[in-house]
DNA sequence: TTTTGCGCTCCCCGCCGCGGAGTGCTAAAT
DNA sequence: ATTTAGCACTCCGCGGCGGGGAGCGCAAAA
């Protein structure tokens, strides 16, 4: 890849007629020409020094022409430049800070609360939200328990990390008495509790045949119990950990209204793939992070930019969240907005006991 | 409402005309003319005999042309005669009766089921699918369990209608232990099991109060905590009960390409509402049903079709089932591929114990 | 009743020409 | 050494024009 303008590699006069440009475009989304740009930027220049000026700047890399007598358009590489050096972010408004505070108040469930972040980051932004919900990695196994439906059918209750539970019915060979059970459940309680759950589904599946053997009958179809319950939970969906919502703004971004990119890209969310692996990118990048058209790699994502945020509690980071739009967004709205979602996340999911 | 034409009002030749020219149309998008009908019916007839049929089928508001001298086009109401009267549905290849079969055998848990017929559906009718879920109307409780996570944390574990499970953890105000639970849940099952949803969350929210006099302390402490159970649970979510798939499918329908238009209708599914309304009024016909165009009421449809079918399993009406794409779709190909969908469903959601 | 013939309508497409916006280059001005 | 003015040139967008094609309705003939 070849390097990023670093900002002090051009002189001051250029680097605020490049920031009026970048301004410009978002605003309008036409190429801008010498002469608005003259007329906007406070510096009194006439049109002929500001072309000479674009020119060098086009053969930087930070701008180009859409063709030879059209306006400038930042490239990817100029927004990055824009986005890292150039920008002045925003005052959020307090009714939005408001809006997205009481969005976010702890007074449901979890997934609710996720589903709420994603979509009010798409209403405040008009454009795509999407919240990548905690990985399940390091999920623990805290408590299981076993309720007796009928006779041989036994709901299988998981608790994971403190918060999250799992459930599901499996059917047994024989009968099994409350009593009996109870006996299971504590049973495997002894052995797994606070175990990773593949660590303990593992052990379940393999290593516990053996010790069939050495305990008593009842301990036998504890085990078989537990490998049917979590040989069916093996099919531990990995593919609802994303969320994403207002996708729908993004069809009235006219620049993009080219319908087959367009598809190509709601493909891609409905795949989560390549959204999934760019958000685990971010993960780990200690505040917002922005990837922009081409950079990111995914060329569904040519001419979208992605800006992210990791949100954490209690200390420990969870996942990430973020807006999808097109390159030409206002990112100087969009980047506190994503920044304080965040941390507002993070808290709601802080203090919950 | 103009009463639909039936078939018995038209000659045999008009309506073989007819059906050759929706044929047509729905094979090729554009308006037809006489002579490409000339051509292609069997009929040994000139153009000029075709039009004189053309111009009776459109002052019978079955044709239409979109301008003076353009072919012509079927109507919301010539569908309408076309599926009702004349359509030769086609047998399913035995391969796509095996996918079907395949996709929903009933391997895992029913929401994975719905949503696999769901994008089955899409898959298969390169359409966009939707399924909607059983009602939770006549839900009944079958059992009430809580297992305390720590001392005050306890989850409240929710079994309704033999197979769904609902879960959600609660705080309490003082410490219970578990033989406490165990009596509290005892006595709510005792009052409770078998009893309609919504009666039980009136009952205990209002009535329960002035029991509370004539009960011991213990048993004061399960009121309070089913209120607290049941009061979190009121947010008995009613929006997840429509599953779409294959949305974008209809991205590439291209007459039907204009964005907005399109933008509309993905809100619609989005908020679900009026599709909701719309297969409600599916499930109590006895099959197929069909909503063409505009004639579905709802202005977000026009230009597209609706096709429905209700599944039932175990002599139950479960819920609906469809397709949603252009009102020039492939209904021959479309109609049995959704009537097995739905009967396989039922299937499958049948012969599970 | 069907067909033929004819005049007419309307869309689509390519073409042309023009105005507008913007560029690059060179020469003059500061 | 910059900056500016002047100029020729390029390219887009748009509206108007014209011809070909598809199709229609109507009236008169078969």
């Amino acid at each position: 890849m070849v390097s990023n303008i670093d900002s002090s590699q051009l002189s001051e006069r250029s680097l605020h007629l490049f920031k009026s440009l970048v301004e410009h475009f978002i605003e309008d989304g036409a190429p801008v020409g010498s002469r608005t740009l003259a007329r906007d930027s406070k510096l009194n220049l006439s049109p002929a020094t500001i072309r000479n000026v674009m020119a060098d700047l086009e053969e930087l890399g930070l701008l180009n022409s859409p063709h030879i007598s059209a306006g400038r358009v930042p490239t990817a590489r100029g927004y990055r430049l824009f986005v890292d050096s150039l920008l002045s972010v925003d005052h959020l408004d307090s009714t939005e800070v408001e809006q997205i505070a009481r969005e976010l108040a702890p007074k449901d469930d979890v997934p609710a609360l996720m589903q709420r972040a994603s979509s009010m980051l798409s209403d405040i932004t008009r454009l795509a939200g999407v919240v990548m919900l905690p990985r399940p990695e390091q999920s623990r196994l805290r408590q299981i328990e076993f309720i007796a439906l009928s006779a041989r059918r036994i709901l299988v209750i998981l608790v994971v990390n403190e918060r999250e539970v799992q459930n599901r019915i499996i059917n047994t060979a024989r009968d099994f008495s409350p009593a009996e059970l109870q006996q299971v459940s504590n049973y495997l309680n002894e052995i797994f509790a606070g175990k990773e759950l593949n660590y303990v589904r593992a052990t379940i599946l393999d290593e516990l045949e053996k010790m069939k053997e050495q305990v008593n009958q009842s301990m036998q179809a504890a085990i078989e119990m537990a490998q049917t319950a979590f040989d069916a939970k093996a099919t531990t969906k990995p593919d609802d950990d994303l969320l994403f919502s207002g996708q729908t703004n993004l069809m009235d971004v006219a620049e993009l209204a080219d319908i087959d990119r367009l598809k190509k890209l709601f493909e891609s969310f409905n795949q989560k793939r390549d959204i999934l692996h760019l958000l685990e990118q971010a993960i780990n990048a200690n505040g917002i992070q922005i990837f922009i058209g081409e950079e990111s790699g995914y060329d569904v994502l040519d001419n979208y930019s992605v800006v992210t945020a990791p949100y954490e509690a209690d200390g420990q980071m969870l996942g990430v969240l973020g807006v999808i739009g097109p390159t030409r967004m206002h990112y100087e709205r969009v980047i506190p907005i994503v920044d304080l979602t965040a941390r507002m996340l993070g808290c709601a999911l802080n203090t919950r006991s």
